[in-house]
DNA sequence: TTGGTTTCCATAAATTCCCATGCAATACCT
DNA sequence: AGGTATTGCATGGGAATTTATGGAAACCAA
């Protein structure tokens, strides 16, 4: 496994849809071009297809291809693969990181998670996802209330004694 | 298991957010951190989710790939799983310790453990943590007292006993 | 020609890099 | 053994870069 995206973080949008990628997730999106060479900007795919899930989900190039090659090995013409192909082929773009570290998002993406001037940048191992501020925030106190339920002094990594998981899923 | 952390010490922490990791911390770094070798600077990963957490967790690159993993095998999906990776890929940080011994705490980790001008690193096993010192003393205090208030004769190696640990958790 | 796109230029604030100092711990020499 | 040179560690300060963000000008497809 490359190395993976790390951190949260918010980026104002301005009315081109200009939006600066947290510095920390361009060198992941370098790392995972294999076209990318010092100097050049990197190339990455936003997938927005989904209609339940409320962000925008970013790869880097080659877990990208990870993800067409699995969807490539299964039966063609079965309703899972035409299912994958078209949100990861047909609800995606690729587009590439400017000169000055930032991505546009277009009128289109931005409706479909109704971005207005801010934007939530979320790490989540080997992709990212762009968020709705607010709607985020909401997310993410949804996620920590729950682990906040268990005991007092709970230790999140508790929840990965596989025993433990397989009981709760 | 590799080479543990061991030991605590306070640190001063500039206005940058620099802080000197103990010495002997950033050997433990080294051997956890497969891209180093000699002359170089380790990588770590710092973890400040959790909101009922009033410290910061530090990990080698090897023992966040343990974990990361041992994420990576939950159902996709699950609650437990969504939970974890919100805390480790969204609220941590991957860093390097730089030419001097140091790494830098950004504003935004100070402020979630309340630290200005130190910090205390209490190394717990195959991970440390950052406290502000008086939180620590405090914690550390507690914990003291708890066994205090047993025997007088008390051993505290008892706990290692797997079926009395078992039930008073 | 109108709205959406790219390019190119500009800048303040945050972050990294480089150099410097006081000590403590250790090694070295005679 | 006694003293001295050497190395490692904790910290500071300032300069050099990188970020994040804004705006004008050149493009373009419909």
């Amino acid at each position: 496994m490359a190395r993976r995206f790390r951190g949260e973080s918010v980026h104002k949008v301005d009315a081109k849809g200009r939006v600066s990628i947290p510095a920390a997730f361009r060198r992941v999106l370098e790392e995972g071009d294999p076209d990318w060479t010092d100097g050049l900007n990197p190339n990455l795919v936003l997938v927005y297809g989904g209609k339940a899930r409320d962000f925008i989900e970013g790869y880097t190039m080659t877990s990208m291809e990870d993800v067409d090659d699995r969807i490539a090995a299964l039966p063609r013409g079965s309703k899972n693969r035409r299912a994958l192909e078209h949100m990861f082929s047909g609800q995606s773009v690729q587009l590439s990181v400017d000169e000055t570290g930032r991505l546009v998002l277009s009128p289109k993406l931005r409706e479909k998670i109704g971005i207005k001037n801010e934007a939530t940048f979320v790490a989540t191992g080997d992709t990212f996802q762009i968020w709705e501020p607010s709607a985020y925030d909401a997310h993410a106190a949804s996620l920590e209330d729950w682990m906040d339920d268990e005991d007092d002094d709970f230790d999140p990594l508790i929840l990965l004694d596989t025993a433990a998981a397989a009981a709760e899923g």
